[in-house]
RNA sequence: GGGCGUUUAGCUCAGCUGGUUCAGAGCAUCUGCCUUACAAGCAGAGGGUCGGCGGUUCGAAUCCGUCAACGCCCACCA
């Protein structure tokens, strides 16, 4: 078969990925073989694969293949997640572009219309997924809201609620008014924003005089119900005791005291609005002030306001500054930057709310998932975010997980007519319960209501490695026994808290092991100016159009070589190009061999036992150093460590070494032996670029007659190098040096590679494998001479002098010239040694080792300064 | 305000518990080659006071202190 010169993936991606799919070289099940299973963090189920996506599965399949490669029984189960927020936001701008409303539906029409939007934009991404290369067990698909996971989510939750850990109760939360919803703590961002401070005017009521207020916020007057100062602050000694006036809006408040106000802020006096701030909240409940919330859910002021009523937020604070100033009310306005909590999802600053919700008491699970990440049972890479993990756990709060949304797992509770509720899993045990609760044997279905809540998302995330082995519903299946703790997670550190911690959590309360054993945390993809990648600037490259610009091996290089564990990316697809241009060089290589017609007794160019036995030793050697790397999870230096070995060693070394002349066949154990090595290789190489190493390892074992035959199935295990090998490797590491010794010569003197030279070393002395050297440096004769031919151009390697004849060509003065300067830094570093070994206290202080080094630094560069020498003596004869 | 991290070649990074002639890699750059696998290539070369200052030590890119710049996380200062 004749390849082309140039490798083609598109065609070579498809054709492979279809076969594996096909054959199931994906899937496992539980055997007898050590397990390695990894679970994807489960994409939005309507998302759109991102460049994200593309380093954070790349990494997860490098894995995995790497297990398989090694023999283990390697499982990777792929999903999505409902994303109860984001996917019910999409449903209703669809919905509203058909010109219906959210609120003209009732839950049920609501669901149905969501239902079909998964179907029509779920699973995209996944599809996506296969370009790349994934080799999840598709057959395991799941979806956070599909039924074995909705059953675990409920069940876990009306256990957390009848072991007392879930609570229903008035807070203060976040509150969304765009999505409409509370959130978590988790799913706020505080972002700077630069913004104005307002100073209002308080008059001291039946007085003339007046206290002055500074507020970011100064559309919330309307719900202040005190006024606060601190009891030491010496400047508003003279409030004390009084009653203020809110302005505009008339209302007479008192003014307390609590040491809470800083002094030094604005004026000393704050506002109070109990309702619309937490720490507000929190004098107001310590003054026992009337709270009076001015806000409907949506961001609008309320009746309870008494003014602006209707008007959005924003608006209200411009107007507001308008007739402040015109009631003569504002001293003045200030620029100002604060940070503004913003909703995650919508973008929209949050709301302070006071409002009943569902809260999963935290301390507990705090102190079963704290040890074990101390302690280091489980690992994170790179250890720096033990401390961001410990410092969450410290300070956790309790986790609101109810959410006014329908998209998601409605809340197991279910109220009863005279006041209270029972939680249970289903409808039946809820009235079950109800029954027994109120000894109303009358009480029927249709006079329990379900609360209309939906739980968080992430409360059904966090029992993911669990739920998709069914170990919550099945906690003693063969499945979860077998799979459970899973090996890695690879996730971004950015969910470190809702998702990471929480995982850790479930899975000491309800399997009593940890969830995983390590956790990888990637980086954040940016740009090449270190900017985020996002959709608003538009710097995202589409990750299909890389892979079918660069191939999905080239694309998966580019991502994996600067990206070290936690270290940014700044991506640039400069580095996809080097990605498929090696694609193109392992072709390339590959069309050589393949080249080669073999005969039992083809004359050898060179001598090629030892060059083959140098690559065996070298490939242990490779493998050794990549395997310490997988282990410590340095997955880009270990691609770049395969790349190497393919590029330099195999391609630039060894197959120049063996390769035949011209149109001349090669002996038949020396390309045995090289196919072996190819084969070796790529499988070395599969788990970063597993389809050109797939096409090219089936042309290799095309004789092969197995069914179902791929690399995926293959096992490799080399051992460490023994000391013959080291032996070997050094001496062609010497090799090599004189061979570029001999090329660094003819590039200064511009003397043709086709021009063969002659290379004089010193009686008595050798060049390690020299027939090899001969090939590569093109010598016609390597020579021991007992004095150099004139006119010889020098170089060293080691302590051992070589020379080239080269006759006239030489400049001897520029020779001379280079080489006194060499003697002259040598005799630099002489003395910098000599210095150090007279000096008593180094002699007498480092170990014997260095010392003994030090004194062989002093004799080596001796013996070359002496060599040097005579060079020149040589030269000026 | 608290915590963490980073700073080494033009770029992206490696350099573990101080001591291999230790200042490295890949890319980029420069020079020469269209040499029958590959110009998406080959051969060779140049390039850094290891952020600044101070300290510990016989010895510091590495340990300590301090300053600076950048980045991230957390936090209720209106």
């Amino acid at each position: 078969m004749e390849l082309a010169s140039k490798y083609n993936p598109s065609e070579v991606e498809s054709k492979w990925y279809k076969y594996w799919e096909e054959n199931k070289l994906f899937s496992s099940k539980p055997d007898g073989r050590e397990p390695y299973t990894i679970v994807i963090p489960p994409p939005n189920v309507t998302g759109v694969l991102h460049m994200g996506h593309m380093l954070n599965n790349t990494i997860q399949d490098i894995l995995v293949r790497k297990a398989r490669l090694d023999g283990k029984n390697a499982c990777w189960v792929p999903g999505t997640d409902h994303a109860s927020i984001a996917t019910e936001a999409k449903v209703v701008n669809r919905l509203a572009q058909h010109g219906i409303k959210k609120t003209d539906l009732t839950r049920e029409q609501f669901l149905t219309h969501a239902w079909d939007w998964t179907h029509e934009h779920g699973g995209i991404i996944l599809k996506q997924l296969r370009r790349l290369g994934a080799s999840c067990d598709w057959d395991r698909t799941a979806f956070t809201m599909d039924e074995d996971r909705s059953k675990s989510v409920i069940k876990v939750f009306c256990d957390l609620y009848n072991k007392g850990l879930i609570y229903r109760g008035v807070r203060m939360v976040n509150w969304d008014p765009k999505a409409l919803t509370a959130l978590s703590d988790e799913e706020v961002i505080y972002k700077e924003e630069h913004s104005k401070l307002y100073y209002l005017r308080y008059y001291v009521e039946g007085e003339d005089r007046y206290a002055v207020v500074a507020t970011t916020r100064p559309e919330t007057i309307m719900g202040d119900t005190a006024m606060c100062i601190n009891p030491n602050d010496p400047k508003n000694q003279w409030l004390k005791g009084k009653k203020v006036i809110v302005p505009l809006v008339g209302r007479v408040i008192p003014v307390i005291e609590d040491e809470y106000v800083d002094i030094e802020f604005g004026t000393g006096c704050l506002k109070v609005t109990p309702a619309h701030d937490v720490n507000d909240y929190m004098l107001g409940d310590k003054y026992n002030l009337p709270t009076i919330d001015i806000f409907n859910d949506n961001g609008t002021i309320s009746e309870a306001a008494g003014m602006y009523v209707g008007m959005d937020r924003f608006d209200v604070r411009r107007q507001i500054e308008k007739d402040l100033a015109d009631a003569n009310l504002l001293e003045k306005v200030e620029d100002y930057t604060n940070k503004v909590g913003c909703s995650e999802r919508t973008g929209v600053p949050i709301e302070p709310k006071l409002s009943m919700q569902w809260f999963l008491k935290m301390k507990h699970f705090a102190d079963i998932a704290l040890p074990p990440v101390m302690n280091d049972e489980i690992r994170f890479y790179p250890t720096k975010y033990k401390v961001t993990y410990r410092n969450w756990l410290e300070n956790i709060k309790d986790w609101c997980i109810s959410r006014q949304l329908w998209w998601g797992h409605r809340i197991p509770a279910y109220y009863l007519p005279e006041g209270g509720f029972v939680v249970a899993e289903t409808s039946e045990d809820a009235l079950r319960l109800a029954i027994e609760k109120t000894g109303n044997t009358s009480l029927s279905m249709t006079d329990l209501k379900q609360d209309e809540d939906a739980l968080d998302t992430w409360f059904s995330s966090w029992l993911w490695p669990i739920s998709l082995f069914d170990g919550i519903n099945n906690p003693g299946n063969e499945e979860i026994q077998y799979y459970y703790p899973t090996t890695t997670l690879v996730t971004g550190p950015d969910i470190i808290f809702f998702w990471v911690a929480r995982m850790i959590m479930a899975g000491y309360e309800y399997i009593g092991k940890m969830p995983f054993r390590n956790v990888y945390f990637t980086g954040i993809v940016r740009d090449k100016l270190g900017r985020k990648m996002s959709k608003s600037l538009g710097n995202s490259p589409d990750p299909l159009m890389l892979i079918d610009k660069f191939g999905a091996d080239g694309v998966r290089m580019g991502m994996l070589l600067s990206a070290p564990a936690g270290n940014d990316i700044l991506f640039d697809e400069s580095l996809c190009q080097q990605g498929s241009a090696f694609c193109n060089k392992i072709w390339n290589a590959f069309r050589l061999v393949q080249g080669w017609q073999t005969a039992k007794n083809a004359k050898q160019t060179a001598d090629n036992a030892p060059a083959v036995q140098w690559f065996e030793a070298k490939l242990k050697e490779a493998m050794s150093e990549i395997e310490d790397l997988y282990s410590k999870y340095r997955l880009s230096e270990a691609l770049m460590t395969a790349f190497k070995l393919f590029t330099d060693e195999f391609s630039g070394w060894y197959l120049e070494m063996i390769k035949p002349a011209y149109q001349q066949p090669i002996d038949a154990e020396t390309y045995k032996a090289t196919l072996r090595f190819f084969d070796i290789l790529m499988k070395i190489l599969h788990p970063f670029m597993p389809f050109i190493t797939e096409e090219l390892w089936q042309v290799i074992n095309s004789d092969d007659m197995e069914d179902c035959k791929s690399i995926m199935n293959q096992t490799l295990h080399l051992d460490a190098p023994t000391e013959t090998d080291r032996r070997l490797l050094a001496q062609v590491e010497e090799m090599k040096q004189v061979v570029a010794g001999v090329r660094a010569i003819r590039n200064q003197k511009n003397i043709a590679p086709k021009e063969p030279l002659i290379l004089e070393l010193a009686e008595g002395t050798v060049l390690p494998l020299a027939t090899l050297a001969a090939k590569m440096a093109n010598l016609c004769e390597v020579k021991n001479v007992s004095e150099k031919s004139e006119g010889s151009m020098t170089f060293l390697v080691g302590t051992q002098e070589y020379a080239i004849p080269l006759g006239n060509l030489i400049d001897t003065d520029a020779e001379i010239k280079k080489m006194e300067t060499e003697i002259t830094r040598l005799e630099g570093f002489m003395a910098g040694i000599q210095k150090k070994l007279s000096n008593e206290k180094f002699v007498n202080n480092a170990p014997a080792q260095v010392v003994e080094l030090e004194r062989k630094k002093l004799s080596d560069a001796q013996t070359k300064i002496d060599a040097l020498r005579q060079s020149i003596s040589a030269l000026k004869k």
